[in-house]
DNA sequence: ACCAATAGCAGACAGAGTGTTCAGTAACTC
DNA sequence: GAGTTACTGAACACTCTGTCTGCTATTGGT
């Protein structure tokens, strides 16, 4: 047996919902109550769902998370070889689609526990895929394994949240995952505009 | 005439209540009375000092950035010059000083706005630093430059965050600022153990 | 097409937390 | 020491939470 539809309407009336007040007014000043009107529910109909705004947060953020993991999946391994930027251009395009959740979640909302849960998820992918880059390169990190893959992910987290707040002729996506990439391989010194290390 | 010494010991009582409760159990599961209990203080009194739990939280994060301006602002000259990183390792400094401070701001704790606010000034100060270095040196950015302080600012601050969080040993000030150095100016890619550019 | 299962509804409930007020008491500054 | 000012403690109405109730209407399976 398939979800029942009534189900599946409240779920997606409460995300939503959620993400639209949000959005508007900022996690902490929204009730329970705000939510239900909103999505045009009752409100023990919310309590049946979810145990509170929390747990109706979080699980939207796994979600989230969860369907990223999958598109990223594939594109991982062939990245493990060279440097392909294709992991980070397909969370661009997957942040785009999902814009207004990403910005809810970048913007710390929910005292950054969704957040933490997408930097803390990037952050294994990375040093996991930093790892097998080195071993099946031979190479081995210069600096801190831990720092590097934190930089890393503070950078493109960093950089997605600018540009996902950007609304009306945002650069696209291609161009953003170019521009992290050159980061990535030529460091901030060159390009400042410098030619030669210090 | 100074500031009155109850006043003082009231704000620095209810800094310290905040700070440590925030952290051990989450900005939103701590209320107005856990907070003057802790700090040992009527709740009215609360009241005559700040609006809410936001405000207080707030202005301790708005008198800490000042702080860190005013300890920054004077090595920031003679980093427009070259890369000295000496304001990121004064950021690094003042933050073990005020470590806790610094981590529940980091964390995202109250819906992300304190980092918000932490963020926004450190792009501030940056993308001054930036523009007045190209100016000095005559060089033009590579890549967009609002992009370009973003991805700084982020990579400092996951870093940041990653090494506050770490209790027992952790690695001197000194060094993570070098590697921060490093990864400016070499890039990622040689952070990683490779030696030539893709 | 029907029927059992179940999702959703409206409304009521106690309990917790908020933000304000106020008269009384202590501590501070000069 | 006198006058000012900060803190106290208790009470206030109010909002929001989370739970529970009996009732209704959709739904998926056969």
């Amino acid at each position: 047996m398939a979800e029942d539809r009534r189900t599946r309407r409240t779920r997606k009336a409460l995300r939503d919902a959620l993400v639209g007040l949000v959005l508007e007014r900022g996690y902490a000043s929204i009730t329970v109550e705000d939510v239900t009107e909103r999505a045009d529910i009752a409100r023990a109909t919310f309590y049946s769902h979810c145990r509170d705004k929390d747990d109706l947060f979080t699980r939207l953020t796994k979600d989230l998370l969860d369907e990223l993991g999958a598109r990223q999946r594939p594109l991982i391994a062939e990245n493990a070889v060279g440097f392909t930027g294709k992991p980070v251009l397909e969370m661009l395009r997957h942040a785009e689609q999902e814009r207004d959740l990403y910005r809810i979640i970048l913007r710390g909302e929910g005292d950054g526990k969704p957040l933490r849960m997408f930097v803390e998820s990037c952050v294994r992918v990375t040093a996991e895929e930093f790892r097998s880059r080195s071993e099946r390169n031979g190479v081995e990190p210069r600096i801190n394994p831990g720092l590097l893959a934190r930089a890393w992910v503070g950078e493109q987290t960093a950089v997605l949240q600018w540009w996902l707040e950007i609304d009306d002729p945002r650069p696209p996506a291609e161009e953003v995952a170019r521009m992290l990439l050159d980061l990535a391989v030529h460091g901030r010194y060159w390009a400042s505009g410098f030619d030669a290390p210090a």
